[in-house]
DNA sequence: TTAGGTGCAAAACCTTTGCCATCCC
DNA sequence: GGGATGGCAAAGGTTTTGCACCTAA
């Protein structure tokens, strides 16, 4: 895998950014750096970092794409209304995986556990929908 | 809410299908019964069924949106190879929900959980990828 | 030098929507 | 009868891809 400015550059805005961003929201980001920057060449590196595990896609709720920088296995919440993600630090049950995979015969690597709910800026009416 | 044939059988086929079937599946299986329903029909049904609570999103891991025919709240595994959804019967911990909202602050209403990885066809190599 | 990456635009894909005809209540 | 619903097709939004040019190693 080649470094190029294009692909650093995303790598450290989806560092950086601590909301969980959407594709587009990385490209945006990015644009303020590289003007000129595709949003093809973010969908791809996006990807590619993925495959990589140099950040974790964000599963669950929405029908947008949201990718973490910190790939550390560690839950969610989405809020119902605005659609953000939040990281929550209850810590991880790890045994749960071991004990369903006992249960089940499945090979079971992870899990991902989505809260869902209202954040506090929706729950005082601050915020409209995403 | 006016009862049609249309809907009455989408809902009947997202009960009968385990599988959290996707709107194209739902729509293959209905097809079976009303040649001539639309793809329409089918997404703006099972969006309504679901407004009513008569089936249930499933979110999490791919691009699809899937349905459930089963409202209860439960558990989930993905297959990370053939994307299949099963249900898993490990009791949902509903003290969870309570403990992180009085950490947190946020107005919590449930939460989902996915596990991940190969189910017992994808291990032995039976299949292919979605 | 050259395999891999970029930019651009078109295509693909899933989902929603507008419009008019139809059907349920 | 009248408003909700269906069929159809077009629009909408997100993601992927083909291709020619470029660039890091």
């Amino acid at each position: 895998m080649r470094n190029t400015r294009q692909r650093e550059a995303i790598l450290r805005v989806v560092r950086r950014m601590s909301c969980h961003p959407t594709a587009d929201e990385v490209y945006a980001e990015v644009r303020k750096e590289i003007p000129c920057i595709s949003l093809g060449t973010v969908y791809r590196n996006l990807k590619v970092l993925a495959d990589t595990g140099e950040v974790a896609p964000v599963g669950g709720g929405g029908t947008l794409h949201r990718y973490d920088g910190c790939t550390d296995n560690h839950y969610h919440f989405r809020c119902d209304l605005c659609g953000r993600v939040l990281d929550i630090e209850e810590p991880v049950d790890t045994g749960l995986d071991r004990r369903v995979a006992a249960q089940t015969g499945l090979a079971i690597r992870c899990h991902a556990l989505e809260f869902h709910g209202l954040c506090k800026e929706c729950q005082t009416g601050e915020r409209g929908a995403e």
